[in-house]
DNA sequence: GAGCACTGC
């Protein structure tokens, strides 16, 4: 059953007035559409920061008819909305149907508005229980928060509110709270039939990671089982509703249009094999034959972008010079630059020039970039992949999905009108797959499974999975699990395994942590722990940059240099924590620090965060552990410490070692392949380890350990996890 | 001699 709500066809949003005016010439007395104050979203966490200082001064000024009345200022532009339109039609569904799917497209006003209109009713009909709204990102249930609680007339936190990992803003009066997937399915784990909750909303369902897909699982068993009465309502941005309305037995699916400009597609005549080649040409005919407003070009990797910046650059001064059109601005984005340059992006620019960002994926959904009126489409994208036989993740460079290349289009019709260039045939677009393959398919699912089994679930082969990852990776997540010592032998979790499940990290790192308690160092495993979890902590220096920045990594790091990167990054945290912290003016000093070694300010703080969150639920999880575990400790250059704390990391990470061969080559224990220390290790010169140990194992070019460490052979015997052939066939019969 | 993107009581 489908409903669709408005009788205009899909293809064309905008009504006239909505419409831009027409420019008179492109290169002629310019009109360039007025830029939106603030349109810049990015995910910055120290984002969450601002709105709750800001939200706390507002506590102190605001007065409760303030609120109101912005609210009804509000009220203005929300009745605006094609959602708010529709209001009625809609409810009627929600009221009447235990499970609504609803696709609502950017602009609808989905996220902020159907939360409302059930609030207004559970208000109305005097129903107890609260509405959750669920998003992938913080930022993104921060933001929402922040805006409905304006829209509702009340203070963040008091009725609607939101909780992400380090921030909740929530009280006992909240009855609607935006929150995380991953801090809903913590709530999950701690309330199995969340008992609060009387409608859950899973919001960008379309995006289907591995979370979202998780919680969709849960919910279908809630209400089959102990929830009967549960409402829950799917909102996605793509087609993709089929899938979600056929788990949900046939839930009516509602349309709902959004409210977007017209993008204009254009297609290669003939496909090229040189994508770099093709978007510069690209960007070079826009910026000849249109109108000023900017370009977003999208490609695969930073490869690819630091290459087409460098001929960018080249080539921009003479392209101006030939004709009169705007002189070209390069900008490179991706998560791995420093936040400086990653800022540079969103500064509008000034003068008779057009800026062209280069990006990844991250504009594809985590980012809008405002002033884009062009997108250029390579038409590929960067994946990992999990390959669960081989316990090692590929980064493969692959074609994206139809839903992907509309969503990248999309990114040129925010603000007004705009034309989106796709570097490939339009009959290749047609042969491509619909939607990505979900994340839960390529994905290690060791942590979704020691979840299910934390929440007693013991056939996971037949569990409501919205997508099943397949058996091969289930048994595969059992069998670690196993070795882990998380499951007995029956495929039941041991109380390691409650532990290691209510830790907020993989469970390997849990896995380290509960044997640093047993073995008195978890203080420092703590911290190195913590650098580990928080990505993009040590950021690339630029090529120039590369070889001094190393060196003076290096030269801070006595230890790290013979022991490899766990030990630095311990090194590294020692002088930021304890050296840098202590001085007056300790913030500055702390970022000059960061700055010259290129490590990320922000991910450090991050760091301290979940540093302060592990002790907290370490203090609570180990009360029976030794003392002197407790205070923080520096690490020396003690070998007999230094071992201690490896052996530890060597009790999770057990399969991923490999030996040193006669030839300074290394292969990996488990399978014999030859492995590589990836150029960015400490190790990476380091010619005389006898073994070595490593958190990750990717194959790019070749097979790479990451985050590398010297261990001695003997540790290997000296490390005893449960075995491994007995308990695949013991796990492999019990299922 | 190299680095898709998110996220957790």
């Amino acid at each position: 059953m489908a409903a669709n709500i408005n009788n205009s066809t899909s293809s064309n949003y905008v009504s006239k007035k909505q419409k831009l005016r027409k420019n008179v010439h492109p290169f002629m007395g310019v009109t360039r559409t007025k830029r939106t104050s603030k349109v810049i979203r990015f995910n910055d966490s120290n984002e969450s920061d601002l709105v709750s200082e800001q939200s706390l001064k507002e506590k102190n000024v605001v007065t409760y008819k303030s609120l109101k009345n912005r609210a009804s200022d509000l009220l203005k532009m929300r009745k605006t909305l094609p959602v708010y339109q529709n209001k009625r039609e809609i409810m009627t569904y929600i009221e009447s149907n235990p499970v609504v799917v609803l696709i609502g497209e950017t602009g609808s006003g989905k996220s902020t508005q159907i939360p409302q209109f059930i609030l207004e009713q559970l208000y109305g009909t005097k129903k107890h229980g609260s509405i959750a709204v669920t998003q992938p990102r913080r930022v993104a249930a921060i933001n929402l928060a922040t805006r409905v609680a304006q829209e509702h007339g009340c203070k963040l936190g008091d009725q609607v509110g939101y909780s992400v990992r380090f921030d909740n803003m929530t009280t006992a009066r909240t009855r609607l709270k935006y929150l995380t997937d991953g801090m809903l399915l913590r709530e999950l784990m701690m309330n199995r039939e969340l008992k609060e909750y009387s409608v859950v909303v899973i919001d960008e369902a379309h995006e289907r990671t591995v979370l979202t897909d998780l919680i969709l699982g849960f919910l279908k068993s809630l209400i089959q089982g102990p929830r009967p009465d549960l409402k829950i309502i799917v909102m996605s941005a793509t087609l993709q509703a089929e899938k979600f309305s056929e788990f949900f037995n046939n839930a009516p699916i509602l349309f709902v249009e959004g409210r977007k400009f017209d993008v204009k597609q254009y297609y290669l005549k003939a496909p090229t094999d040189d994508i770099v080649d093709a978007v510069i040409r690209c960007c070079v005919q826009i910026n000849q034959c249109e109108q000023l407003g900017d370009i977003l070009c999208f490609l695969p990797g930073q490869e690819e972008i630091d290459k087409a910046v460098t001929i960018m650059e080249k080539i921009a001064k003479y392209v101006a010079d030939e004709t009169p059109v705007p002189l070209i601005v390069p900008y490179p984005l991706y998560a791995a630059l420093p936040p400086i340059q990653q800022a540079l992006v969103f500064a509008p620019i000034k003068g008779f020039k057009r800026k062209v960002v280069f990006s990844t994926n991250i504009a594809e959904t985590s980012v809008t970039i405002s002033g884009v009126k062009f997108v250029v489409d390579s038409g590929l994208r960067k994946v990992k992949v999990w390959r669960h036989q081989l316990g090692l993740a590929t980064l493969l460079t692959v074609p994206i999905s139809q839903a992907s290349a509309m969503q990248r289009s999309g990114r040129a019709g925010r603000e007004s009108e705009g034309k989106s260039f796709r570097l490939y045939c339009e009959s290749d677009y047609l042969k491509l797959p619909k939607q990505s393959e979900p994340e839960i398919a390529r994905s290690d699912v060791t942590s979704p499974v020691l979840m299910l089994k934390r929440y007693g679930i013991n056939d996971l082969l037949n569990w409501t999975w919205f997508e099943n990852p397949g058996k091969d990776a289930v048994l595969m997540a059992l069998q670690e699990l196993y070795e882990l010592g998380a499951l007995n032998t029956r495929g039941k979790i041991t109380k390691r395994g409650e532990q290691m499940a209510l830790l907020p990290l993989q469970p390997h790192l849990s896995s380290v942590l509960i044997k640093a308690s047993e073995v008195g160092c978890l203080s420092q495993v703590i911290d190195i722990v913590s650098c580990l979890s928080v990505e993009n902590l040590l950021l690339n220096p630029s090529p120039e940059e590369r070889d001094e920045v190393n060196e003076r990594r290096l030269s801070l790091s006595n230890a790290g240099k013979r022991y490899g990167d766990l030990i630095m990054l311990k090194e590294l945290f020692d002088i930021y924590f304890y050296e840098l912290g202590k001085s007056q003016d300790s913030n500055s000093e702390r970022n000059d620090w960061c700055k010259g070694l290129c490590i990320s300010v922000r991910g450090f703080k991050n760091v301290i965060r979940v540093r302060d969150q592990l002790r907290v639920y370490c203090k609570r999880l180990f009360s029976s552990i030794s003392e002197g575990n407790e205070e923080s400790k520096k690490i020396g250059e003690d070998s007999e410490e230094i071992s201690k704390i490896l052996k530890c990391f060597l009790t999770g990470f057990i399969k991923n070692t490999a030996i040193g061969m006669p030839d300074r080559s290394y292969r990996t224990v488990s399978t014999g392949e030859p492995i590589s220390i990836h150029p960015s290790s400490m190790l990476f010169l380091n010619k005389s380890c006898p073994g070595i140990m490593y958190t990750e194992y990717v194959f790019t070019t070749k097979g790479y350990a990451r985050n590398v460490s010297r261990i001695e052979l003997s540790w290997l015997q000296e490390v005893v996890t449960n075995g491994t052939a007995v308990a695949k066939q013991k796990i492999s019969s019990s299922k």
